[in-house]
DNA sequence: CTTAATGCAAACCGTTTGCATAGAT
DNA sequence: ATCTATGCAAACGGTTTGCATTAAG
């Protein structure tokens, strides 16, 4: 059995050809953050058979279970990565759209501390940061 | 003349009454952040006639202007704030929707260093932590 | 007077849902 | 055989846009 099935299975959920082949497609996109419609797409180029309410679908229950992380960097639609054990942050390049990840022990501590001196239990967050990357500093505005 | 109407006279915007009556709203209604619904609730409740396109658009521009930061707590819809001068982030509560503004030396320094390690220059940065408020935290789940 | 801002309603776009069919166990 | 997952198309909710009207400078 494939390591996707397994993870599937672990998470008490069917074990169904369009679940696999979105995870499948998380996976290969790792690092790259597909959005619902980007895994269409691809989905359609590979010949693939599906819905977009599959997708939905899939990815709200997969997050649900953990197997994937649902971000939003840009305020009108989600995107999706693979979970993997590290916790990490991004870097959004606000000109090419480049992505970095990240992952501060400073800044992780410091926010437990600065929620608990606000009386919270921090049980999430999100942090993006935007800017330029290396290559759009050195590349002249279009 | 307002500080409302100098803000805006500052930031090259006409001075319409549109513009001045949602400023209005976001002043006195600071540190809970409007949605663009709420505001145009307010507004009928007062008696004033406005269309939601105006409350977008003017939201739009006192953001580009930078009167007005624009966040998103939950995915689904924006939620705005006067801007004012010192820079802060926010703590959500996940039961309540109650909001704490913090700001920290150390985390603000820090997300620099990370981001020139990654080559970027940045720009602007979101940070929202998630967690349960003092008060939920004392009170059993519904 | 001239040009930009507003209100209205229709369009939009990402996402969700209802329902009949196909598929997993 | 049973019950869940899928595909399709229609609905949805927040936001944007086109256009005629109104108001600011």
């Amino acid at each position: 059995m494939s390591e996707i099935s397994a993870k599937l299975k672990e998470a008490g959920l069917k074990i169904t050809l369009p679940r696999v082949k979105i995870l499948e497609i998380l996976e290969s996109n790792q690092g790259q953050h597909a959005s619902a419609e980007d895994i269409y797409k691809m989905l359609m180029e590979r010949g693939e058979e599906i819905g977009v309410a599959t997708i939905y679908r899939v990815l709200t229950q997969c997050e649900q279970a953990g197997l994937v992380t649902r971000l939003q960097f840009e305020g009108d639609r989600s995107v999706f990565e693979i979970r993997v054990d590290d916790h990490h942050d991004h870097i959004v390049c606000v000109r090419c759209g480049h992505v970095e990840e990240f992952n501060d022990e400073v800044i992780e501590k410091r926010q437990q501390e600065v929620a608990s001196e606000a009386g919270f239990t921090i049980e999430d967050h999100s942090m993006v940061l935007y800017g330029l990357c290396e290559n759009c500093q050195n590349t002249p505005e279009v």
